[in-house]
DNA sequence: CCGTATCCAGTGGGATACTG
DNA sequence: CAGTATCCCACTGGATACGG
């Protein structure tokens, strides 16, 4: 056992955040954040494609896990902020290297994969 | 746009590697091969409550990505061993700066959900 | 030993419509 | 503006059985 808690078992750590970033929309979101407080539907136009539904459930989840705060302002019509905690903001700069790493390496993925796909095209 | 790929579009590099890492198991196998080639039946084991399936699945998506290598060694029964490629090795170090960050935040994420449910258990 | 094939239940998430 | 509610389909992934 090379951690504190075993990540190949079932609840460890790593499965935790990776559960979280995995839903697919939620490392986008911290990463829209970091410039600053967010409303709503400026997110929702912002990360495209997602849908209101996923964008609400996925906030929620973040909020939920102490990753970002969400603050109502009773105007009329209500505005909400969202914000990512101290704690999000760690872990945003965190996955911020994952980006970077994809930006960096994404030819070769892709090359590769051409390669893959054509060596088995051509049987 | 902050990035030369708009990582909010749908065909961005950070969705690429994202959901690479977001099929759960990825970088469970990227970690357990840091340490030298393994064989199947070996991560099968290691990494506990993967399914042959899904295990033979992800390896094939990190090979076609060029991040993991397969070597068939003609034995009887054949053996397989499955190693890093270089640049596997970058993402899985890449990545492993999550999984610290999951070591040391996990008891804070479990202490804000735990506050969060018995706040709204509590209405 | 190292897989693939098949079947099948659970769920993630899109579309749409509605509310405070 | 900021959601919730409902429907529903497609895909993920587990269990099981079989093949090289």
């Amino acid at each position: 056992m090379r951690y504190a808690y075993d990540v190949y078992e079932d609840r460890c750590p790593t499965r935790l955040v990776l559960d979280r970033l995995a839903d697919k929309w939620a490392l986008l979101i911290l990463d829209r954040l970091e410039g600053g407080p967010v409303r709503f539907n400026h997110l929702r136009r912002d990360i495209k494609l997602i849908s209101q539904k996923v964008l609400s459930q996925t906030l929620k989840k973040l909020e939920r896990d102490g990753l970002v705060t969400r603050t109502v302002t009773p105007t009329v019509p209500v505005t909400v902020e969202y914000a990512l905690t101290p704690l999000g903001r760690t872990l945003a700069e965190t996955a911020a290297a994952l980006t970077h790493w994809a930006e960096h390496n994404m030819d070769a993925i892709l090359a590769s994969q051409a390669a893959y796909d054509a060596a088995r095209t051509a049987q």
